[in-house]
DNA sequence: ACAAAAGTGTTCGCTTTACACCCATGT
DNA sequence: ACATGGGTGTAAAGCGAACACTTTTGT
């Protein structure tokens, strides 16, 4: 029982964001510290009698002024001890979605500033910050395909081409857009509205939306989503 | 950067073996404190200056003996700020297999006890350590299908019919002893032995090992295990 | 000879994959 | 009329599921 432990808890969320066709991560520059200056993942100390998941929330309320439409444990960094350089820090790692056209970002209390980054052109992060988002994006494309998260990423109505793209762009790997489409379609969980989406040119797009609550009740039966090698 | 945080960083283990069949988890009887002489997972409080895996590979070793097959992150529990009902504690739990057949339980340090329990025939045990379990078992049994963890629960060498049993068993399923087969050799993964395992009667069975280091190899070229259903 | 566990193939249906042309709109 | 992206079907191959008898040993 070492009740004198010198060891802090800190939570940590990588937000992950689908715009222009690309994946981003939500990034704050430090205001204070030693890391001041630098781009890192929002998150924080932890307060005492405070839960992790409430600590997440509160962080990125703070620090981004975001809401979330999907949020998980990713993992906890503990493994090396001097991850921050002054004192042994273990982080509790969140994964966390949202759809980012709903947003404006405000940077507050210790961020001096908040901003999207292409997850494929990141800067130098503190901390171990790089590797957590490396993890977090694992995970996000390993769950791509075996849960229906990517509609977190998107507006509540859709085209298809929109999903598509996500997939795509996510897993790196050119979809077929027949298959694939069947494929969705074939879970029927997609409701098609009556609204269309004219973009450009070319012809404009059916509206979808994702039907959450059936696929719940459907996972709960055992039902299994799944959408292979895309 | 709160400096006085009262928040304690613990470790825990869900120590898995396969005993006659029988899927069973490693459980202490408590020496000391208020948990004293109830069952709970091997564990404890993080050393300072200590990494989380090194943490458990220690706790381990002290309170039970074991060496360990298989070893992976679970989760991090401390959602619920009194899991533990005199100190705020955050506890990094991880998976662990074993083959309990090289190992002889001894109890130590903390531990008056340590013994196999059935997963399903479980005390009721002390903190959220029953809910940590559920976590586990769902883990593994979520991991058989897409990763070859199972052959770290038996023998280097084992008969097909303890893989498939130990498939039927924590899956809670029946197996289909044919297709099963087809399926796990179709891998090429499985190295049959000159050795044969007679028990009681009926014939003898050949044994096979689980080639690891080419799964490992095999898994970086993008190969992907998979037995559905089973 | 019988009981007990090991070992072995084939058929059917469904899912996955590969693949190319027409449609609706803007310019 | 042309450029741009949206929308659609079919055939072949591969995989999963169902299913029962023979072999080798101990008693």
């Amino acid at each position: 029982m070492d009740a004198k432990q010198k060891i802090f808890v800190a939570v940590d969320a990588v937000v992950f964001g689908y715009i222009e066709s690309k994946l981003q991560v939500l990034l704050i520059k430090q205001k204070y510290g030693v890391m001041k200056g630098k781009w890192v993942l929002p998150g924080g100390f932890v307060k005492d009698e405070e839960g992790l998941t409430d600590a997440v929330k509160r962080e990125l309320k703070e620090e981004t002024g975001i809401t979330v439409s999907y949020h998980e444990q990713l993992y906890t960094f503990g493994d090396d001890v001097k991850r921050d350089p002054r004192l042994h820090v273990v982080s509790v790692a969140y994964l966390t979605l949202v759809n980012p056209s709903k947003h404006t970002l405000k940077a507050d209390t210790d961020a001096e500033d908040a901003q999207w980054f292409d997850v494929n052109k990141l800067p130098k992060l503190g901390y171990d910050h790089n590797k957590i988002i490396k993890v977090g994006l694992e995970r996000l494309k390993g769950k791509l395909t075996y849960e229906p998260i990517g509609f977190d990423l998107l507006d509540k109505e859709f085209p298809f081409s929109d999903l598509e793209n996500l997939y795509g762009t996510i897993l790196g790997k050119e979809i077929d857009r027949r298959n694939f489409r069947k494929k969705m379609l074939s879970f029927d969980l997609l409701q098609e509205t009556e609204k269309m989406r004219k973009e450009g040119s070319g012809r404009p797009a059916k509206l979808f939306t994702f039907n959450k609550q059936k696929y719940k009740r459907l996972a709960k039966e055992g039902f299994h989503f799944e959408i292979k090698y895309v």
